[in-house]
DNA sequence: ATAGGGTTAG
């Protein structure tokens, strides 16, 4: 989540972008090319020799031809009428199954094999292997394995692969450890294996041996693989002495290694050193500036890299679809919806691959920027939106408080044969949370276990007293928190503590606090609302306790912010800050606003302000909190009848909730608010949530 | 004629 500071940092890389010229028609003509009429007219000409073949009984020259085309069924296909294809043939075949892992076809192939008396050399049974591995069938391997008649080097390494890779390391460690010889690609295996399953000091381990053994010098994989090592410790020192390395054995010509090198020093917070390396890079690839730029957003340099970005867009290297889902994720980040917009529009014209990450980045970025009708759009224009996209637009409608639309899309989910995941089922129940059906939520949270074979996760639990708390149903969720298989984490507290805030449930606040203070006790958050629910039952004893125990620990109220895009650039408000350079107008306005609201009937919340201010002190404290400026602001700047959005980094307060929605009704507007748990759509004085929050 | 390394969400 994004913080003001953030906030501030930014405001006018917008525009800076796209300035460049888009000469994009190459990439997507390019895309093109794969598409089904080329590709038939390809079969056309290569048809007419395969037919020429197969009549002159050439059965294993067409199934060549076919190879060469990946026509990998019409191929195997062609198999059963040849009786005694070359080696070259099988090999071809192997090849292209290994390739497009179609294990299938290559298990046709091996009974093919086995069937014509044909006698394989060392070369096809490692390809066999090879094969097997590929599809990740490692029992088809090991099978294969036991039953060749020799093995080489190759054959050990390709099972020690195979089932690293696979993520079965101990048996690919029992392996290892029995292979008769072992070079440079065995080691490599199991370092690689060993960094891909998040064991980093098990790799840099057997990385140190192998140096002491000789015929197993690392080479460009290994080096490459033991930087991710220390990359994925953040282990800064490691990845220092083996950048050494690299410089001494003078591998350090090899660009996919720098770029290695690159993405080490960015992730152990080295940034500048990274830009450093990238700098130096002389053929840099997609990926090289996808992962720079990438950085740039994981460390809150945004403006960085977004110019890193727009650098990239001018130069004749093309963005793919992990470059635009980073882009994306980091509009999604600010909720800077015009950026993303433009990042859209671009991703359109150089024509992006609707299948891929992008396309649930973009459903992503609407979604978190309020703007659930492109979200929607996104999902409806893909042929085949994926579990992610999906998910992500559950969760947008939950947090529009439209659980309808919701479970419309977890309805398709179902239907296009999908698998829910855990995070699926989050957003489901929270779509249920916000709108306040308790039996609906309940039974999906039944259904998880029941119906989809899943397991119950912290989050679910925490979804689930959420639910529970909110509807004010506390027996219930005592006995669930009494009765859950884990400990209970400072979300579901949290969740209970929030609940428990609404329906001023002393007692239960009590015992959620408790746990929060030994959990988190610098979240000024939880001693926040505990003074709050005391000031509400008008403890105020208990309740300056709270605030001077906040004073002795030195911790200070999270300062409420709140911003707003105007034409392309954002504005920041913190509650009664009067920095900005409209301030005055903003003022004038509200007091107006003011007046007027209190004609219908708006009464200011005061209980919210400390106690020991006058009533109309307290008053003016309402009056300046950010998400008031913000709303206040966004419509002086806007023309009459524009819709207006405001993000705001806590939760809604009651009386800000209650003013706006007085405010949509006398401006006519239409104004959102994402606050930190959900949206709030006020028009003509009533609010999407309809004040279940 | 046989294996392998770097960037990606909800």
């Amino acid at each position: 989540m994004m913080n003001h500071s953030n906030a501030r940092k930014l405001s006018t890389f917008h525009g800076l972008i796209f300035k460049s010229n888009l000469s994009s028609s190459s990439y997507a003509s390019q895309k093109r090319f794969s598409d089904k009429k080329f590709f038939n007219s390809k079969l056309e000409d290569g048809g007419v020799v395969v037919e020429r073949l197969c009549r002159a009984n050439r059965f294993g020259e067409a199934i060549d031809v076919l190879c060469g085309q990946k026509l990998l069924r019409e191929a195997v296909q062609l198999l059963g009428r040849a009786k005694k294809p070359p080696a070259s043939t099988y090999c071809n075949l192997i090849q292209v199954c290994s390739q497009t892992r179609a294990l299938e076809e290559g298990k046709k192939v091996h009974e093919h094999i086995r069937a014509s008396g044909f006698v394989p050399g060392i070369v096809i049974w490692n390809r066999l292997l090879g094969m097997y591995a590929k599809c990740g069938s490692l029992f088809d391997a090991r099978k294969v394995f036991e039953e060749m008649p020799n093995r080489d080097v190759c054959s050990w390494n390709v099972m020690v692969n195979g089932y690293a890779e696979v993520g079965l390391l101990e048996e690919a460690r029992k392996l290892f450890d029995e292979m008769p010889e072992r070079d440079s690609y065995s080691w490599t295996a199991m370092v690689t294996g060993y960094v891909k399953k998040d064991q980093p000091e098990e790799a840099l381990v057997l990385y140190s041996l192998m140096q002491r053994v000789p015929n197993s010098k690392p080479n460009i994989f290994t080096v490459s693989s033991a930087v991710a090592a220390a990359a994925g410790m953040k282990c800064i020192r490691r990845g220092k002495e083996i950048h050494g390395h690299i410089v001494r054995a003078g591998l350090d010509s090899d660009e996919v290694l720098w770029s290695s090198l690159m993405d080490m020093y960015g992730k152990c917070g080295c940034i500048d050193e990274a830009r450093n390396i990238f700098d130096k890079i002389i053929d840099k690839d997609v990926v090289s500036w996808t992962s720079m730029i990438d950085r740039y957003f994981k460390s809150s340099r945004w403006r960085e890299g977004f110019s890193l970005f727009s650098e990239l867009v001018g130069s004749c290297e093309r963005p793919n679809e992990y470059t635009f889902a980073g882009v994306l994720n980091a509009c999604a980040d600010l909720t800077t919806e015009e950026l993303g917009k433009q990042v859209h529009g671009y991703m359109t014209r150089v024509g992006f691959d609707p299948y891929s990450f992008a396309s649930s980045s973009l459903v992503d970025m609407y979604t978190k920027c309020g703007n659930i009708e492109s979200a929607r759009h996104v999902v409806d224009g893909c042929p085949k939106p994926d579990l992610v996209s999906l998910t992500s637009l559950i969760g947008g409608y939950a947090q529009n408080g439209k659980p309808d639309e919701a479970l419309k899309y977890f309805d398709l989910l179902l239907k296009s044969g999908m698998k829910p995941d855990h995070v699926t089922f989050v957003n489901v129940l929270s779509a249920c949370t916000h709108a306040g059906l308790v039996e609906k939520g309940l039974e999906f949270f039944y259904s998880i276990t029941e119906k989809h074979d899943l397991t119950h996760t912290s989050d679910h639990y925490t979804c689930l007293v959420d639910l529970l708390a909110r509807s004010g149903r506390f027996e219930q969720l005592k006995s669930v928190i009494s009765e859950m298989p884990m400990k209970p984490s400072k979300f579901l507290w949290a969740s209970m503590l929030g609940g428990c805030s609404t329906y001023g449930n002393i007692d239960l606040a009590e015992e959620a606090a408790q746990e929060l203070f030994k959990i988190e006790p610098e979240n000024p958050v939880t001693y926040v609302t505990m003074a709050n629910i005391y000031a509400a039952a008008g403890k105020w004893e208990e309740e300056g306790k709270m605030r001077k125990r906040m004073q002795e620990i030195g911790i200070t109220k999270q300062p409420g912010s709140s911003w707003t895009e105007i034409k392309r650039k954002r504005h920041v408000f913190i509650a009664a800050d009067t920095s900005h350079p409209m301030y005055n107008q903003i003022d004038e306005f509200l007091g107006e606003l003011r007046e007027k609201m209190k004609e219908e009937g708006y009464v200011p919340a005061t209980s919210l302000v400390l106690h020991d201010v006058e009533d109309e002190q307290k008053e003016e404290n309402l009056v300046y909190h950010s998400e008031k400026l913000a709303v206040a602001f966004a419509i002086l700047s806007t023309e009459e009848g524009t819709a207006i959005k405001v993000f705001k980094n806590l939760r809604s307060c009651v009386d800000c909730h209650s003013a706006i929605k007085f405010i949509s009704k006398i401006t006519k507007r239409k104004i959102t608010v994402r606050d930190s748990t959900r949206f709030h759509c006020f028009e003509n004085g009533q609010c999407s949530c309809r004040d279940y929050w």
